[in-house]
DNA sequence: AGCAATGGTAAGGATAACTTATCATTTTAT
DNA sequence: ATAAAATGATAAGTTATCCTTACCATTGCT
């Protein structure tokens, strides 16, 4: 009932008139001749109606005349549409959502989001955070594309891929006892006032996770954290990439044993590919943060 | 550069997705599940991203998911333009102009507008009158598809069909002397006061013509020209259609010698062929006025 | 009149599209 | 748990479509 009219036709019949003739179409068009004959030819018994005269000239018929700009539109909304979707494919438009937790997002994702729209200009990122739960719940509801976290739980649903390690350390302040050395021993926190926080979950399964246990004090606030920590009240673990190196007077000193760390990758789902955009944005992660162990983080 | 993406394999997209799966998608398109896979694989080689995820299921990627509305608009767009182009060829829409003599307009247009409007209800008909010139230059110009005229003018930039000949008589009051007869000799109006209308040209050239060189009144108005007839101030000639019919106390007399005819046909542009629309028109009037020389015109 | 355009036509070849047959996986049912 | 059925991918071969070469008819221009 309803014919199959190909772009391609649309797109001769425009030739023709535009250039004004099928030999002038048929050279722009990098065709012969009776190639666009033959295609005119079957788009009008397609449609029941000449749409150029028959004497000699290229002339567009009534009919043809009001075929003429409903080509136009559908080719160009055609090739508007293909330029788009070769935009996306491409990696030059579209948006990518990553999640991180909190130490990633202020350690590692300035540099790595200044590389990113240096490299992908037109591409929107949206970054959000929360910690290794959070990250892992996001990627898995797919409302992020990509998280940038330690494995909260190994799960088939997900892709993990390792980007770094990071060493569990203890905080105090420069006047603590402990806050000149170069490594210390679980054994020597006994007795200490700890303050867990959300990464103290790391010790768990160690040696040291006795201490977990005597510890009265949990604070999930980074801020509240290092106030607690500036006032001299107590001490804490932290990876090293969480500690905040912009308080002058907190100290880390990495814990010797037992020698934890968590791992630091890019997380996605297993089940589903990536958006173009964040095929692009799981690369530039990978390029920047992915060989060199990211031995940089000393002060 | 750009990717020509054909109508077709969009559809082959959009049939998988909404079917949920090749096989289902390949039984609704009437093909075989491997021309899927391979227009599918053509599509996303063209798009330089995957459709549809890897493992089994026909599940639409990221990039898919961010196609797939897009494929629709454009597929639906080009069924829309399909369909109106295929209703204007086969003359289910579009709009006719028609230009015809005062006379047509009157006496023949009535019927065959009512035979048309059955024939084609969603045809719009414009319909223009004036003499017999201006029918000629508005074909000329385009401005109408077709005219119902009497040939002004001979020029092959037209094509005339005749339609039926029409021949010219005396009109008088119904009290005249010529009022009762049933035929009239040129001769006969020597001494009558005749008044020249926009058809008297049609006895230039004939043994009457000196008839027009004593007339001393032209109207071209035919209200006009039936008030004078009817006040008795004179008589007039007319072909037998554009006498007026509804003036009761006017009487038609053939003239017999010279005998004196307009052929009336249908007039178009020899260079240009029809709209659908006006095709559709021509061939109801051809079938309407053409075969039967129209011999009803008696009262 | 003769030449150089125009577009149309016929026959054959290149390419694209589709089918049949088969395979590897996964899902469903027993 | 194992068989059966369904999924999509692949290879080879067929068919249809599209395009080209070669030629013709007509028109317009020197």
């Amino acid at each position: 009932m309803t014919p199959e009219l190909k772009i391609q036709q649309m797109r001769y019949v425009l030739a023709i008139v535009d250039e004004g003739g099928f030999h002038a179409a048929a050279r722009r068009l990098h065709r012969t001749q009776p190639a666009l004959s033959l295609a005119i030819r079957d788009l009008e018994s397609r449609l029941g109606q000449a749409l150029f005269e028959k004497g000699g000239k290229a002339l567009p018929t009534p009919f043809g005349d009001y075929c003429l700009p409903r080509f136009r539109g559908l080719v160009a909304e055609h090739d508007r549409l293909a330029q788009e979707l070769l935009q996306h494919a491409e990696q030059r438009r579209g948006r990518v959502d990553v999640a991180t937790v909190p130490s990633v997002a202020s350690r590692l994702m300035p540099q790595l989001l200044a590389d990113f729209v240096k490299a992908y200009p037109d591409l929107q990122v949206n970054l959000h955070d929360g910690n290794a739960d959070y990250v892992q719940r996001m990627v898995a509801a797919r409302e992020v594309d990509l998280g940038i976290t330690s494995l909260w739980q190994v799960d088939d649903a997900f892709a993990f891929t390792p980007l770094m390690h990071d060493a569990v350390g203890v905080v105090c302040r420069d006047d603590h006892p402990l806050a000149g050395r170069q490594a210390v021993d679980w054994r020597e926190l006994d007795g200490q006032t700890l303050i867990r926080n959300g990464t103290s979950r790391l010790l768990a399964g160690t040696e040291a996770a006795s201490l977990l246990e005597r510890s009265a004090f949990y604070i999930s606030n980074m801020i509240s954290l290092t106030a607690m920590l500036e006032a001299g009240i107590g001490i804490t673990t932290l990876p090293r990439l969480a500690f905040p190196e912009e308080y002058q007077r907190l100290r880390f000193i990495p814990l010797s044993t037992p020698h934890v760390e968590r791992e630091i990758g890019v997380l996605k789902s297993a089940r589903h590919s990536l958006s173009p955009a964040a095929q692009a944005m799981e690369r530039c992660i990978l390029d920047s943060l992915g060989n060199s162990k990211n031995l940089a983080l000393d002060r």
